[in-house]
DNA sequence: GCATATTTTGAACAACGTTCATTACCTTTG
DNA sequence: CAAAGGTAATGAACGTTGTTCAAAATATGC
């Protein structure tokens, strides 16, 4: 096998290279269907070797996790570009949506791990970061709506919560295959477009 | 041990009383650190018996979440009295809501479970009866509302699943804990109210 | 070149979902 | 009532899982 014929690596990138193999594992059978077996034989390691650099199997699913949502904190940077902010509240909107499509097996691990007793703290209390910082973007964007006259009487913090819920909850109603009984073919884009119409009403 | 000690029980009340055995565990312990030795245990039978009547784990897991569906369309009913389309609307989501809370194990049943491979027809081919029949009554929902003369100029179909994927994405974030980043007291109930101001105003 | 520290290994363990030959129970018949 | 036949319940056993850890391999320092 791979294990012999391997070079030497530096020590941080092992940690990157066994959640690549492991994230090329998640969307090649999906996340349930991944072994510690799997992931080290992709990674050309054994299995201990896994366990010298994650504490857990949840160890790994929580990188990825966190992993995915500096991602699309990322790809929301590049909107701060678009100048007016109602733009840029559309433009999030469909770049959440692109995002979503284009790794389902990375957001499926972003949105439905669940907080492992681990971490419970730094999810519950305050401290997962990645989350606020990605949804304090939304939040900015819905505030300087607000500031330049929009959405007159409502408040950034919760109408940013309801856009982001909206936006979420088709996203994975899709992802997750409840969409197949929506007489659409495209559920996600025609809603969000419904979205769009209604706050240009307003 | 309690197996001993037992009486004789009708037939088909023994896949309810499984159910219910395995519905409490996940409230208790949840779903994930459920064992097929546990639900035996709790129901008073061996585990071969579990599989007499359900052919693996998936069937019981599977079996819940339509149960869940029924629960859910059956609460919508009772909304068949409220007159006004509008009003009908509002307290569909109000119930949804107060379902997804009150039941929030059953709620990730129903919309975590992955599409099982021996359901993947009943998915995604026409056949996921209890989802639609779900969503049918959302749209149906939407729909007097537009024939009473409200959104002008929007589609059902898009409209009612832009509207559950809302209701659902809040519920579903909060539920799974990463509304601990929204600074509310009540982020579902207080973005729920931003649309209600949304549709007041069209 | 030897000793010490670090990294990697994979056999072993407990617990899981699942199966199936065996046992226990119930019902029918003479 | 007793024997026969059918149905329901059983739990030991199997393969696979996540995880551990004493041992082996490798690298480092002197």
């Amino acid at each position: 096998m791979g294990v012999a014929d391997r070079k030497a690596r530096d020590k941080e990138e092992l940690k990157t290279l066994i959640l690549d193999a492991a994230m090329k594992l998640f969307a090649e059978k999906g996340v349930e269907n991944v072994t510690i077996r799997n992931i080290a034989e992709a990674a050309e390691y054994s299995v201990g070797t896994i366990y010298v650099y994650f504490k857990d199997k949840n160890a790994i699913l929580h990188a990825l996790h966190t992993k995915g949502f500096t991602a699309l904190r990322g790809q929301f940077q590049v909107l701060n570009v678009v100048a007016d902010p109602m733009e840029r509240l559309r433009a999030s909107g469909r770049l959440y949506i692109q995002f979503a499509f284009q790794n389902p097996d990375m957001y499926d691990l972003m949105f439905n791990l669940e907080a492992p007793v681990d971490f419970v703290n730094e999810w519950a209390d305050e401290k997962w970061n990645e989350g606020r910082v990605t949804f304090g973007f939304v939040r900015d964007v819905v505030q300087d709506c607000i500031n330049a006259g929009h959405f007159n009487g409502h408040r950034a913090e919760s109408l940013a919560f309801m856009v982001w819920g909206m936006v979420h909850g088709m996203c994975h109603l899709a992802i997750t295959q409840r969409a197949s009984v929506v007489d659409l073919t495209s559920p996600v884009e025609e809603g969000y477009a419904e979205f769009i119409a209604i706050i240009d009403k307003l």
